[in-house]
DNA sequence: CAGCATCCGTTATGATACTG
DNA sequence: CAGTATCATAACGGATGCTG
């Protein structure tokens, strides 16, 4: 009952991240690094909020994105396949098609997610004015 | 039965991430590409976790971030200055000593940082079985 | 349709040597 | 000490053509 990570930013977090100060640059023994390298990634943090209202196909993922090339979707997919956090289901139909989908771990990665999208979204500006001033 | 997504981990996390659909993918406009593209790198969010706990001088974050070449270190300290989340001191000493801290956008960062941190961790060990059954 | 293989330019990063 | 400059290389990512 009291894993209240919900809400409470201020004494534990230093705590925490204290915990990862001597961390291991590898990322096969540090989490943080392991899962950056996912984040990390160009695209596949927008996959993940794609698939977050849903599966979708192949050609529906490339669409939504925008300007991915098939090349590193398929690469993007298959990494997140690899890491257990977007399923992907096969219908022989002809021609073939494959739908993606968030696993559940996937699905409870979209909370970190929505966490750091909604702080981008809400200090963006802040951002873009201090870079601004030290370019200037 | 559908694989609908059933289980929502919050049901404004999906509005959110719904309306990033169809965002932008230039960095310029997008908050997540652009907050992305500063999380992506290899050693910011290194950085970020070692001065969560004070200030601290050059030497002393390339020595505890370990394997961190000067070159990366200067350079990842330059954008994370530019993006307002950390600050430079020079102290006129002889030789200078410099101090990077967190600013107070910095610091307000630390929480979805913290986030992601805790899944990370919690998490670690299911994508790494994840990533043997696939391989496997 | 989905996705793999190949080529190729761009960027990221490391190693090293040098300076105020 | 805290960088800067230069060079070399590896990883990234796009374009294209081919296939089941």
């Amino acid at each position: 009952m009291t894993r209240a990570h919900a809400s409470n930013p201020a004494p534990d977090i230093l705590t925490l991240m204290a915990a990862y100060e001597g961390a291991p640059d590898d990322p096969a023994v540090c989490p943080i690094r392991d899962v950056l390298d996912r984040v990390a990634q160009k695209w596949t943090l927008l996959l993940m909020i794609q698939l977050s209202t849903g599966p979708k196909r192949f050609s529906a993922l490339q669409r939504q994105v925008g300007d991915i090339s098939k090349r590193m979707l398929t690469q993007s997919l298959r990494d997140l396949e690899r890491d257990g956090l977007v399923s992907r289901e096969v219908f022989p139909t002809k021609p073939p098609s494959v739908e993606y989908a968030l696993t559940d771990l996937g699905r409870s990665s979209l909370e970190p997610i929505a966490v750091l999208t909604q702080w981008a979204d809400n200090n963006h500006d802040r951002i873009r004015q201090a870079r601004v001033a030290f370019d200037g």
